[in-house]
DNA sequence: GCCAACGTTGGC
DNA sequence: GCCAACGTTGGC
């Protein structure tokens, strides 16, 4: 099994919003960055966690523990027309975007600052999210990183 | 295939 | 609102 961590900003669609949902499940849908693609097509799998991460708030961290519920499939929201994720050169015979399916495992107990993330970087390791620049929205999380992150809550 | 310009991300 | 980072676009 896979970890991973996925950003999303919480004004759009964040933690309380997937807690909202029927059998508090989402379509993880708009992803138009060809690495993050890529890991949604291939490499994610059904029963993966993830943390939901919430960026470009007032305390940007994890909020909650997502589980992964459908290998990738085609993001629809990149044919329609008018939508924010359209994408005329996503061709449905041939779809350049991809989605998976994710529920809410919990939302945590205390969230987890980046701020915290910070401080424990000598624990947490290469933790892709703490590196500059880092501007992929999904990001893998090594099993012992998942673990020593948890431990923080 | 190079690379400058541009757009987006995201913390602060 | 600023700005660093970096992915994408498009001219050549």
């Amino acid at each position: 099994m896979n970890h991973w961590l996925m950003k999303s900003e919480p004004a759009t669609f964040g933690v309380e919003h997937l807690a909202k949902k029927p059998r508090r499940r989402a379509a993880w849908d708009g992803v138009r960055n060809y690495t993050v693609r890529n890991m949604l097509r291939d490499q994610m799998k059904k029963g993966d966690l993830a943390f939901f991460y919430h960026s470009s708030c007032e305390v940007p961290g994890i909020y909650g523990i997502v589980r992964i519920v459908t290998e990738g499939y085609p993001d629809p929201t990149a044919f329609k027309r008018g939508h924010a994720h359209f994408d005329d050169k996503s061709d449905p015979k041939a779809p350049r975007w991809f989605m998976v399916d994710v529920e809410l495992v919990r939302r945590l107990r205390k969230p987890i600052a980046l701020s915290t993330l910070h401080a424990n970087a000598q624990t947490l390791g290469e933790l892709l999210i703490l590196k500059r620049g880092n501007r992929l929205s999904i990001v893998p999380v090594s099993a012992e990183q998942w673990h020593a992150v948890i431990a923080l809550e």
